[in-house]
DNA sequence: ATAAAATAGATGTTTAAACATATATTTATA
DNA sequence: TATAAATATATGTTTAAACATCTATTTTAT
């Protein structure tokens, strides 16, 4: 369905404005997909987003500054989701000896038990977008990169 | 930037992987932009999205429902979204005469004022994505809608 | 070496989003 | 017509985002 029906918007200024819509309600619906998914393991896409983080620098620890910068959306508390994830045991939390002011964090045994079950879903969650073509998905992320300039 | 200098990661199991960070990271990032373009005038993304689709309307008056299936994010908690709106004194809610569970929405004075000021950055607010051809912002258009299937 | 600036993170507070449930009304069905 | 189902919205509660401020530490500049 195109986004003139799903909002119901005939008319808009120019392709751009169109565009920018677009971009935000796909986006919208792309994450509301990933968060049914992520739902029956008691996590949210950010806390995903971090846990990936982690076991891609796994068994590697590093700082929550570190964590931000790569994260999808860079204006997260990661102060505050690191908390519920030590609560959740899915990671730990030490201080670092090279600077007293940083965090190490690693992902525990339980994340990494947790990840290798959400494992089983990588097919569905790629395949949100499976509607796109091999080509059409990397033409897709040209124009996006594009878009940022 | 390419997203992979953006978020740190090199790797990506596929392009469809790739394709929806990258479109989840810039979506974040645009709405980043917007955000900071209404904040001077104390009204956030969603709050502007409602004005917007009131102003096309006006001078009808429209349900919550039909507001909520209009906004591009259709997730919003439409019924206290409004009563900040109300609080702000911008749009103006009265129960519907035909449907008694419905509310009767309509822009405010004050919300139709404050859209015409804002109406002088809406140049700013689609250069946001500039970078893109008129073409390329249509093809973006169609990509998107493409990905919703 | 010392002071200023920058950095990492924690925390308090306000505001908003998320989720479930409740209420009133309208529409559909038996 | 009575009952059930659907609809429009409100509201309580939990969770998270937003924003500012604070502390401790490290880095930079004088």
């Amino acid at each position: 369905m195109p986004i003139e029906e799903d909002i119901q918007q005939t008319q808009f200024r120019n392709p751009h404005q169109k565009a920018a819509i677009n971009l935000i309600y796909t986006s919208n619906w792309l994450e509301g997909r990933q968060k049914d998914l992520f739902k029956p393991y008691g996590i949210t896409n950010q806390q995903f987003n971090i846990l990936r983080i982690l076991r891609g620098q796994y068994p590697t620890k590093i700082s929550g500054v570190e964590i931000k910068s790569r994260m999808i959306d860079q204006n997260s508390d990661v102060s505050r989701l690191l908390d519920r994830l030590m609560v959740k045991e899915l990671v730990v939390k030490s201080q670092c000896s090279k600077d007293k002011r940083a965090d190490d964090v690693v992902i525990a045994k339980k994340g990494l038990t947790l990840l290798k079950t959400i494992d089983k879903n990588i097919p569905t969650l790629d395949g949100l977008l499976s509607k796109l073509t091999t080509k059409e998905a990397t033409q897709l992320s040209n124009l996006l990169d594009k878009s940022r300039g």
